[in-house]
DNA sequence: TACGATCAGATCGTACGCGATATATAATCC
DNA sequence: GGATTATATATCGCGTACGATCTGATCGTA
């Protein structure tokens, strides 16, 4: 009844590969941070809200904590946060930037316009992607439950 | 003069988180076929067109010896694929399936078909993204050159 | 033909993702 | 208040990704 799927047919792909592909020009600008580019997301994300949970981290990048927690140590052993149990509930660890990571904001700040400039798309394209993977996003959420 | 970027306000995010959100919902399909999400693009890509290289595999997929040829020796361990040295060209090394793995194929088809009606996307908004997509790919390949 | 350059894969090390499980702390219920 | 259950994070193992490097085969050219 239908044809065989086809690689190039396939959203699923297309993703995975821009995915990749965005790293892949993410790189040398992250290098500069000494970031790789899952960190570079915790910073961004700490950046907005300093002090947050693992599990509000996670919360917000979709990651759980097997993944985290060792990313996280290496944001400390480089020095940009500081994890510490809470002491009102020994179970959360709080991340907490360091003066050492506020102040890689700045730079961090630069990364995405300075990418923007280099790969060059319209504002309105970009406008319907973030609609239309907003949508996706949902659909697949709501079809691989938690 | 630009504000801070924010996490929800990046198209690399979004797409990033979108992939691992599909590799969820790809899970529970694949692991009826033993195969992981990548290995069920090589087999793809293989049952597109059988007898390729692996270099030939890595540019469909983009993707590095590095990864393709553990991957692959995993798929010759399962016994999906035979991968065997050229003899015409010893430095290639040719990736066949095995009869088993053709017949991977029937169960391999219906994922895809089995994946759009569970998540119900609008057929023309996947045109759509498809096509911004591909748009976005030329960019990036093209700022980021191999 | 001989030798340096190039090419195809493979190997190694590091860092994700994530399923499964462990551990410790908090909340709940008799 | 003591046992049970739930919650937050950590640990472990496996399979990607990918940079750097290695090995062996082929090509170019003198």
């Amino acid at each position: 009844m239908s044809s065989d799927p086809k690689l190039d047919n396939l959203l699923c792909f297309a993703l995975y590969s821009a995915t990749h592909a965005f790293g892949r020009v993410y790189k040398p600008l992250l290098d500069d941070l000494g970031l790789t580019y899952p960190q570079y997301l915790a910073m961004l994300v700490l950046w907005e809200q300093d002090d947050q949970t693992v599990g509000s981290l996670g919360q917000r990048l979709s990651l759980e904590s097997n993944t985290l927690t060792p990313l996280l140590k290496r944001l400390e052993a480089m020095g940009h946060v500081q994890r510490s149990r809470d002491p009102a509930d020994e179970r959360q660890v709080r991340i907490r930037l360091t003066p050492q990571g506020r102040a890689l904001q700045e730079k961090g700040n630069a990364v995405p316009a300075c990418l923007a400039r280099t790969i060059g798309l319209d504002v309105e394209d970009v406008r319907r992607m973030m609609r239309d993977i907003g949508t996706l996003r949902k659909a697949l959420d709501a079809a691989a439950p938690r």
